[in-house]
DNA sequence: CATATAAATAGTAATAGTTACTATTTATAA
DNA sequence: TTATAAATAGTAACTATTACTATTTATATG
C-alpha cells in the first residue's frame, strides 16, 4: 500500500472520529483539504483501511456502510430519531454466545445493534412537551 | 387492506418460509403461480404485510432486506460461505440490554446477526478434505 | 345486479449507495 | 532520472429499492 494524501487525509480524519460517519459524511469532511478528491476514492480507501485493520464497517440496517475507528468488536445504539450511531460496551463475543440456544454452525462474529430513543431527543422532547404547556 | 390474489400468494408463500428470503427470491417463487406479478408488487405487499405485523425485517448487513414470518424478536445466524440465515433462539431484549453497559438513551429494540460458517459448509469442508486426501 | 370508486396492479422510470472502468497522475525503487 | 506500478479523478454501470402512471379490480351501495 503506497503513500497517498487522499489516504492519508481519510485515515487522519477517522482517527477521532467516534460518529461513525457514512462514506458521503467522509467525502464531505475530507473535500474541506482536499477539493478535488473523487467519492470513488474516498470509498476505495475507507475499504483499504478496513481491509488493513484500522477501521471497522458498521451497520446499523439503515442501508448505508459506517465506519469506525475502534475496530475491536462492540455493539451500537442508534436514535431512531435523529440517526445518530453510539458505540455501546458490554456485550462480549462470547457472552452473546452464551445466550444464544441454537446449534446452527461455528459462530465467530456478530454484528448487534440496539434502537432506541437517545438521551438528546429525548431532552428535546420534554423541552418542548415543557414550553408548550 | 383489500383483498389481492397477489398478496395473498406472497402472504401464504411466507407464511411457512423459514428460510428468510430477500424480495427477489419471494418474486421468484410467486411468480410460478402468478407469472404476470411485478417485482414492485412484491416488494409494496412485502411492507404492508411488515406494517400489518404479519413479517418482520431482518437485516444481515449484506445490503439486502430479508423477510421473516416469525414476528417475535430474535436473533440471527448467517453462513457466510452460503449465506444462508438461520433463527436462533435465546438473547432476549432483557438479557441484551443488561449486557449493554452504556446509557447512551432508551433502548427499545435490537438487531443482532451471529456470523460463522454453518453445519451444513463445515460437513462440505471435511468431506472434500477426507475425498481430497 | 349494475356501477361508482378507491385500492391495487403491471410496467416502467427514477433514486441511492456503491462498485467498476479508464486515461492520467504520482510515489518510489533502482 | 526514469521506469513502473499503484493511486487518482471522473464517469459509467450496477443493485436494491421506491416512485409514478395508466389500467385493472375488489367491493360497497343503490
Amino acid at each position: 500500500m503506497r503513500y497517498s494524501k487522499q489516504r492519508e487525509a481519510i485515515r487522519s480524519y477517522m482517527e477521532g472520529c467516534h460518529d461513525h460517519p457514512a462514506a458521503d459524511s467522509v467525502y464531505a469532511a475530507v473535500r474541506e483539504e482536499l477539493p478535488h478528491i473523487s467519492l470513488g476514492t474516498v470509498y476505495r480507501n475507507l475499504m483499504q483501511l478496513v481491509d488493513a485493520g484500522e477501521l471497522q464497517v458498521v451497520n446499523t440496517g439503515d442501508s448505508v456502510s459506517r465506519f469506525d475507528p475502534i475496530t475491536r468488536k462492540h455493539a451500537h445504539f442508534q436514535c431512531r430519531e435523529c440517526g445518530k450511531v453510539m458505540d455501546v460496551k458490554g456485550p462480549s463475543l462470547a457472552d452473546l454466545t452464551a445466550l444464544a440456544k441454537n446449534s446452527c454452525g461455528k459462530i465467530d462474529s456478530y454484528a448487534l445493534c440496539f434502537t432506541g430513543v437517545c438521551d438528546d431527543c429525548l431532552a428535546r422532547r420534554s423541552e418542548s412537551r415543557v414550553s408548550s404547556k
